[in-house]
DNA sequence: TTCGTCATGTAATGGGTTACATGATTAC
DNA sequence: GTAATCATGTAACCCATTACATGACGAA
């Protein structure tokens, strides 16, 4: 009952951006497609059912406005649903952003989970960093592996290929190193910040 | 009843990967995913039913070498199912190799109809090149857009993702073009060669 | 008044995964 | 003889898409 399967990414999506400002389905689908747009694309089939299962879940409401203007009252016939997180949907948001697993740093997650990274704990940061990084690199070494294995006898239209794709995701690999040791530098500095304290707890370093 | 849906972007990796040579499935999901292994990986519960389809509509047929080794034969529990393409196999193969449409450019499909480009006719291969370019090119746009209209009040690690996937995408774009140049001048010379004919009407066979 | 965009939804479908179940072959 | 890997399959489920249907609103 309690911890049920969500709608995937587009739940974590959905509630990140609602927590950043309510907001109705067509422009969500815009923040989100705008936010993501280089990764994938949501469309309202996917998101007015998840909009729906949440609001079921008790995770958001719709939050009409309810105009003072009385003259335009009457005849507000209900377009624009805005919706927006409850207590449940922050808690929730928060759970989601806190768990560094295979869901966090796999293709189709990272990308979302990445976008809310300022609400994320920064130690939650640097496991979904170096998970995706090692994700990759395995990636690399098993392609690496098959090319050196059929060197010869492959045409030059799939060794451009293989070629492309490998120095793609070697060019992740080092962003993300890049970004580990922003990360891992911004850590020391905390730690040194507040090395007044037992140096072993470093709970707080809640958000921006 | 002749032309139904396939099974999406697997199908033609595994025609495309069995007319190169026969092969059972274990082996062949091991070669699609070293293929393609930057872009996607596929599984048994995908694989075998898709074998299984293939059948049968007649694409495809067990190929079991019978040995002529008489004293293995006696014990040989069939385990391995060597697949080979039939001649329909062949054809339609053919066929998916020669419509170049959003099903060849789009993200799912480019990889693996880019990994079987010199089974494709040249004209097919610059049309797909060029679709895909410039479908690379309107998410570029767009998102630019989204970036430029929401300057302000972002946070820097969504910032950092956008920058990552435009930067992404753009080194994408040049690679394309430099694809689509060679193909281009590939073209030109294939025409050159064959200009002894009427030398007026080649100027644009690249048609669209 | 009509067209384009904004806005909300649903039903059918699809392509694929996970987890499971089973057995053969090889290496130690 | 036992563990790892090779090898084949199935059933249940999942997430999302496509295509469809509806209607409000602003501008031409």
């Amino acid at each position: 009952m309690a911890g049920k399967k969500g709608a995937g990414v587009l739940e974590l999506a959905v509630l990140g951006l609602l927590h950043e400002s309510p907001m109705h389905g067509y422009e969500l689908r815009k923040r989100l497609n705008a936010l993501l747009g280089m990764f994938r694309a949501f469309s309202y089939g996917s998101l007015y059912p998840c909009l729906k299962q949440l609001l079921t879940s008790g995770l958001i409401v719709e939050d009409r406005p309810e105009e003072p203007n009385v003259a335009l009252a009457l005849q507000s016939r209900r377009s624009k649903i805005v919706y927006k997180l409850t207590a449940d949907g922050k808690e929730r948001l928060q759970q989601l952003l806190t768990e560094a697993g295979p869901a966090s740093w796999e293709d189709e997650g990272f990308g979302v989970h990445f976008a809310f990274f300022s609400h994320t704990r920064a130690d939650v940061r640097l496991r979904i960093l170096e998970g995706r990084r090692s994700r990759l690199e395995e990636r690399l070494e098993s392609v690496r592996a098959a090319l050196a294995r059929t060197r010869e006898r492959v045409d030059s239209y799939t060794l451009e290929l293989q070629n492309h794709g490998l120095e793609s995701v070697e060019r992740e690999v080092r962003w993300l190193s890049e970004l580990i040791g922003r990360e891992r530098a911004e850590q020391e500095q905390q730690a040194h910040r507040s090395s007044s304290l037992t140096s072993q707890d470093m709970p707080r370093e809640t958000d921006r």
